[in-house]
DNA sequence: GAGTGGATACTCGGATAGGATCTGTCCGAGTGTCACCGG
DNA sequence: CCGGTGACACTCGGACAGATCCTATCCGAGTATCCACTC
């Protein structure tokens, strides 16, 4: 049960991406936190795949936010890097060995599964409140200076 | 970011004990379930490291729950087996790169890394809500008859 | 000087190895039970 | 008939392979830019 680190790179690219005026290369995204380009490069497809993201090729191409920031959640985020699949999946073992209860009766999810779900739907309800925008807000309150209009202008420079 | 299968098995060998009046073996929950006795045994382990089932051996030794039902929570199983870490590790990529903000200003964890733990924190307050208990009277209201008696009846029967 | 054609350099995208964790299995250590033997 | 002793059978516990997923990487497909050439 532990969450892939492409998710925390993801979501970093994302509140950097609201930073920027024009298409961020993937490489450029590496430069900036330090971490692999061809692996962050994943993570972006998976983002563009979701839709969440639009890649323009080319030589000035990049990576572009599809949406305003306000209407990407960190679900979104997280669920395009993780994949939209549950944290549990129920195996129906009711249903096995000598003392099993028949399908018939087995209409409605179990107690053990209806307990699992409905953490489940906590913890997506708590990332689906918080959007991009709002991390953004966040970052700009954390600390003394424009660090989100320092990170644009980095963005731009050439090296 | 999936869930243990070796969960689904614990929860359902916790209620199990539930309706018993002496130890269970091991193999004995593996039938009953109709899943694989060994694997299912190294899940039972954990449960016993965690404090969570004691273990007698001999002869007619097994499992037994070590506190009343209503003291062990679903979280209590789940971070039993899957372990205590939390879902979310920031690695601290903001430290990292061209732009990094120094660590003197780090004090407190990121907008990102504090989103996830709170969404971690929701998810683990519903786990803590539910007990073993509650699981048990849950099964015993979902179906027709006294299932969790003839669980116990079942367990006590020599094959 | 303006338009056009092509070469170029840069970008993303999917297919490809390596490593770690989860899944599944095995055998040895420990203990209560039972039968047998002696008093 | 009762108590002690030994072997036994059954249990858990940790050490050992296989499979699956995550991590990391590479090279090919596609496109906007730039430059040279022609009119």
């Amino acid at each position: 049960m532990k969450l892939s680190g492409g998710v925390e790179w993801a979501l970093h690219c994302c509140v950097v991406l609201t930073a920027a005026t024009e298409p961020v290369p993937a490489a450029r995204l590496a430069e900036l936190h330090g971490v692999s380009a061809t692996y962050l490069a994943k993570q972006l497809q998976s983002l563009s795949r979701a839709g969440l993201v639009h890649s323009v090729q080319g030589k000035a191409g990049g990576y572009v936010l599809t949406r305003a920031a306000d209407d990407i959640t960190v679900l979104d985020v997280v669920e395009a890097v993780e994949g939209p699949q549950p944290t549990f999946v129920c195996t129906e073992i009711r249903q096995r060995g000598p003392m099993a209860t028949p399908a018939s009766a087995c209409t409605a999810p179990c107690a053990i599964a209806r307990t699992m779900y409905a953490a489940d739907r906590a913890w997506r309800a708590a990332l689906r409140e918080v959007s991009v925008a709002d991390l953004s807000r966040m970052v700009g309150t954390d600390y003394e200076g424009d660090v989100l209009g320092q990170l644009g202008q980095w963005l731009r420079t050439v090296d």
